[in-house]
DNA sequence: TTTCGGCACTCAACAAGTCAGGGTGCTAAA
DNA sequence: TTTAGCACCCTGACTTGTTGAGTGCCGAAA
């Protein structure tokens, strides 16, 4: 990529950068007197399929038969996104109704649905919101509560109001009175640290040697354990607006729509591919198959990671046909992110 | 449609019967010498032209064009589905399988969504159960916890394993020993019953002179009130396989297949419809805009109440479109609802 | 009265042919 | 290096003709 940042001049830049907003608003393949009608280029046709004949070369265009105009390849809007793109600063009031309209759900799942629909709203893509990992949330209490003579409900309730349910087997029967104790025990031993700490925590008291420690709080430490543990905790997402994406003719194509719907019933593949995500700073742009799952053939996947109080615990993004007004959509998802985060902490 | 019964001679309706079986195999519309060469009839092309006028003229069939075959009106359908239709006993193997693989899973959710699934499978169509009521669960176990001054979460577990959690709102703090109190007098107020009976226990309680009630019971019946009044108790369904119905072509217009999607993913409208299929008694079917939906147009709905316990709690079926295999369809639907309901009780 | 063969007619689907429009690559001149 | 000119290519839309499946109607036979 950096070679063909180099090999490429202003012009030749500029001519490709045209010709992929020019494709993108019109969705037909561009010619070279289209192009030429653009005064900001200055010169003739003829000129621009010179142009044009090097950047097929370089592999960032291709014509889709003989005689018709360029249309961007997946490199070609690669190097469009990350040289070329100038974005849309979003307009104020659209802002300023997303801000609104997020931060006014009540409850971690309302938030988060709006968000996704929101965003499947603007962009008329498909929204994508995945739920805030679990390990970044932080204690506030913990509960038992006995079923029957081996197996006992472990209530676990999050800083951000989510309740945990979980039923374990236990070794032996406990009463209400040691279960008592050890609620109380384990809440004040793990208050206000987030997940991922109680699970060291408990990990060390596990390993470390019992020599200062009873029986009544090895048996807290075990059944916390347990509870703590989330064998289960699949990641899961919120989807909205998929129903968009038949809108595309360039995914018309009726073989191509199942299979997306398809994935997006199936869900394990985006939520990995937006586990990827998470690690990356800001906003990130997956073209085409470069997200490595062939679905995603046609489509593009702009994401950016949410985060509360500093910590990244989720992402969200939109789907859509690459061939998307990249300059509107990624500030939106940006924004969004940061909405998003924000109304999270209350 | 009586009248239609009436006015049909035993070989129209014969007649009939085949013209409709064919379409359903073939996908094609069927002429008079197709069904001629069937030898059930045995008479000759240009009579079964007569027998079709009439069925036309009664508005059963109906022809694309002049010159094609037939096919069945949505009132052909209905007239083959209530009075021709021979159903085709299933597989003692799929049977078998069926039963396993729905008895096989453990936990509430996991069963359903096994059920909804096979269905899909094995019809090849889009597969949808609707949650049980929640209503017919009965109660085992109520539990508070404190959260904040004014906020206590409610846990009520129900004889299904089910666990469901409520935050509420009260007018002041309890202590936890008050809690443990309205605990220990709900549990055993309500052991065992529905929670419909515990609801009007409930409503009972609160009207009823409150002469022998001591404050700690006026508290609990107020507490579970509260927790126990599903407002946001949504019913819920799980659909599988709607990417199924991708493959049909008479559904294959993608402005069809959009406008079904935005209502599988509203969901608000298939619950309505599944919820008048709770009062039918058995195998229920709606063709084609029957429903009172524009949206499945040319979709029918075969549908099975599941009853847990001899109480129906909750629909089961499958959507697909109007021309599917209803002699395998439905038996399918029926016997799925009957293992659900078994599967459920343990 | 019912059934049937014959016949003219209709229509969709397909194939083949035509044509205009938009586009290209090459070449030679500015 | 840029440009105009030119020959050529391909698609898509339109026309036309043909085929085959199917119909409705009529008059004769049962």
């Amino acid at each position: 990529m950096h070679r063909v940042n180099q090999e490429l001049n202003e012009r030749s830049r500029q001519l490709l950068k045209l010709l992929v907003e020019r494709y993108i608003t019109d969705g037909q393949p561009v010619g070279s007197a289209a192009l030429s009608r653009d005064k900001s280029l200055g010169v003739s046709p003829a000129t621009i399929r010179h142009v044009m004949a090097d950047l097929e070369n370089l592999g960032l265009i291709h014509s889709p038969h003989t005689s018709a105009g360029r249309i961007p390849t997946n490199k070609g809007y690669r190097f469009f996104v990350d040289s070329l793109l100038t974005v849309q600063q979003p307009e104020q009031k659209l802002l300023k109704q997303l801000k609104i309209n997020v931060g006014q759900q009540q409850g971690r799942s309302q938030v988060i649905a709006s968000a996704s629909q929101l965003l499947s709203g603007i962009t008329h893509l498909a929204g994508v919101v995945s739920l805030p990992k679990r390990e970044a949330a932080s204690f506030r209490q913990i509960e038992f509560m006995p079923l029957s003579k081996s197996r006992v409900l472990v209530i676990l309730v999050t800083n951000d109001g989510e309740v945990h349910n979980k039923v374990i087997q236990t070794t032996r029967e406990f009463t209400s009175a040691e279960l008592q104790c050890a609620t109380n025990y384990l809440n004040s031993l793990f208050g206000g640290q987030s997940l991922r700490q109680v699970k060291t925590i408990i990990a060390q008291e596990m390993s470390e040697t019992r020599q200062q420690m009873n029986q009544m709080m090895i048996d807290a430490i075990n059944l916390a354990h347990q509870g703590v543990s989330d064998d289960l905790q699949l990641d899961d997402l919120v989807l909205s607006g998929a129903t968009n994406l038949m809108d595309f003719q360039e995914l018309s194509d009726i073989s191509n729509i199942r299979h997306l719907f398809d994935a997006f019933s199936q869900k394990q593949d985006i939520i990995q591919l937006l586990d990827r995500c998470m690690q990356a700073e800001g906003v990130q742009i997956f073209i085409g198959d470069e997200s490595g799952y062939q679905v995603f053939g046609d489509c593009s996947l702009v994401t950016a990671p949410y985060t509360v109080d500093n910590e990244t615990v989720g992402v969200l993004g939109v789907i859509g046909p690459t061939r998307m007004a990249y300059d509107r959509v990624i500030p939106m998802v940006d924004i969004t992110a940061k909405f998003l985060g924000e109304a999270l902490k209350s």
